[in-house]
DNA sequence: AGAAATTTGTTCGTATGTATA
DNA sequence: TTATACATACGAACAAATTTC
């Protein structure tokens, strides 16, 4: 970590602290003041740095109260991958094309990863997606479904990472799951879709989910060639 | 974004002026000065604000010149997954699976989109980590072909976040690409796993090239079943 | 080459709004 | 309700690095 700052002194001296245990979610750090007294610098520069600790999403400062931990990483990384977006005029392709990675190495791994509740889940999700009459409806259930199983897999890189790429979607390309929600010919293939990604989840038949997880996405011709 | 807090103003303001196309990469940002008159608000505010984009990775601040758009996002995306490391005590096994992910996935798309100068990388590459005696050596041109295929795969967000991973095993688990050079029983296994993937890219075979990253990464039971 | 002006880095002091006991 | 503690915010000043003349 760059040291030159001094205002990189104190987060470094909180990522430590957490690090050691010796700060858990929840915490609350000291004062401003004490923290610049017992790191010999300025409330000004303390500050500064908890403004750094505050945008990676470790702390959660409140006004009159103190600064506590907090560690969500997801929001920040969400506004990274927004900005990402908007910088680099990324085209929805490349969207869809890396939400469509992440959930098929998502579903490979829930394969064998899945618990009872994440099943019951996954059953639900699927009856609502199907009993849904509106789009609206059928948009939330479709989200969850596909979040259940992304969570369900173990990998807490591959679920941050979908997380915070869905909450940059949803706040960014809102338009992208109704687009896919219509891109189904009819709501029967939807439907068809989701049946064979959770039958093959609950069957551990790896080639039937994925089938289903093709037929959702599949409208894309540049990827898998 | 949270409006609440004044220093945010500047960042909202920064961010927007590069929605608009008023400042690109390179730009030299008004001083702190002029924002905080422009902007009716404290220097000190501004630079709270300013320290939230410099973590973000928009800006770089040059004492004694000024503020700079920089737009490297790779940097604060790789400190916040080796928090995550840290802090959920998320084990190396998941760390490999991870990136054994996104390293297929940039093969399926590579093995399409590569040009001929990212052929022409991968030959070089391939035949200095043959060539190399000591494992130093190897280790580094292991890292630059791997870099060498997924950075050809044209997907944005799958580049940024493995360069932001790479970083963060470079600077947190440097032993882990020492262990998979030495997990080869033999460093010709390692050379045969690395032939595989490139000739299967230059001939455009598909499974040749899943072979080689399998005989690389195959040494993890947990994940592909 | 060197001095002056400009700009960020850092500090101190002060005033105000909010939370908590 | 009051008093205390705390974060929020402002303004002025000096140090250090860079740019300009």
């Amino acid at each position: 970590m760059d040291t030159s700052k001094l205002h990189n002194k104190v987060v470094s001296y909180i990522k430590n602290e957490i690090v050691q245990g010796r700060l858990l979610p929840g915490s609350k750090l000291p004062t401003e003041r004490e923290l610049a007294s017992s790191l010999s610098m300025s409330r000004n520069s303390i500050r500064e740095g908890l403004r750094v600790l505050e945008n990676i999403g470790i702390i959660t400062p409140v006004q009159g109260s103190g600064n506590y931990i907090s560690l969500n990483f997801d929001e920040t990384m969400s506004e990274m991958l927004s900005f990402m977006y908007f910088l680099k005029g990324i085209d929805e392709e490349q969207v869809i094309e890396f939400r469509w990675m992440i959930e098929e190495e998502a579903l490979k791994l829930s394969l064998h990863r899945m618990k009872e509740e994440d099943i019951k889940a996954l059953k639900t999700n699927l009856s609502a997606l199907i009993a849904s009459k509106n789009e609206e409806e059928k948009i939330q259930y479709d989200q969850m479904l596909h979040s259940t199983i992304v969570n369900a897999c173990g990998n807490d890189f591959l679920i941050a990472n979908y997380n915070a790429f869905t909450s940059f979607m949803d706040s960014h390309i809102k338009s992208m799951r109704q687009r896919i929600v219509r891109g189904m010919e009819s709501s029967h293939l939807l439907e068809e879709a989701h049946r064979k990604m959770v039958e093959g989840l609950i069957q551990s038949d790896l080639d039937l989910s994925l089938q289903g997880l093709h037929d959702h996405f599949g409208y894309i011709e540049q990827y898998k060639k």
